[in-house]
DNA sequence: CCACGGTGGTAGA
DNA sequence: TCTACCACCGTGG
């Protein structure tokens, strides 16, 4: 029952994909996207020869930059690319499979999530692993909120998850008091 | 507002 | 193994 993601090694093709919010990073493997950076200051990478891309990434590349592009338009996607979530624990795939059924608009809470996989004390290991999240964004971890509505935290930075969220139309009880503006 | 105890899962030693 | 982290939560001042 120890499945062990760790010990799969697989090789990524990273790609960087314009937005009008800046320069995302997306990771390929054989199987779909396997990760997703937030724009960054630091330089951008260079672009991979695309012609040694199958046409199968070619395909899944397009469709992660429409779903991208849609998402912080607050625009839902009409499709999305495969997700390689093979690198992470039982676990955390359990939680993550749960955020996908979180829609565009709609918020929940660490603990509802819990609640959903059948581990409802599991609170804090539900943010733990909403911070490993690979793919954030089209994994909508910025849809979990704490209770009471406050902000919680986000792996991209709070900034981010504001944007995020106001985009999509919801309402956060702001952080005057709490404290923490992630970088 | 703050402090604290109870939590379950992970990573590192 | 044991231990020390945590994107939490509820309760009590």
């Amino acid at each position: 029952m120890t499945s062990n993601p760790k010990t799969i090694s697989k090789s990524l093709t990273a790609v960087s994909i314009e937005t009008p919010a800046g320069h995302f990073i997306a990771h390929f493997s054989e199987a779909g996207l396997a990760r997703l950076e937030f724009p960054r200051r630091t330089a951008t990478l260079p672009q991979p020869s695309l012609n040694e891309w199958s046409s199968k990434q070619l395909k899944w590349l397009a469709i992660t930059k429409r779903a991208i592009c849609d998402t912080l338009r607050g625009q839902p996607a009409s499709e999305f690319p495969p997700f390689d979530l093979s690198s992470g624990t039982d676990f955390q795939q359990c939680v993550w499979k749960a955020l996908r059924g979180i829609a565009m608009g709609a918020i929940k809470s660490y603990g509802e999530i819990a609640q959903e996989i059948g581990s409802p004390k599991a609170v804090r290991a539900v943010g733990g692993a909403c911070g490993a999240n690979p793919i954030p964004l089209l994994v909508p971890c910025h849809r979990v909120l704490a209770a009471n509505l406050h902000l919680g935290g986000f792996s991209g930075g709070l900034d981010w998850k504001l944007r995020l969220l106001a985009a999509e139309g919801v309402d956060v009880r702001l952080p005057g008091s709490r404290r923490a503006w992630g970088e």
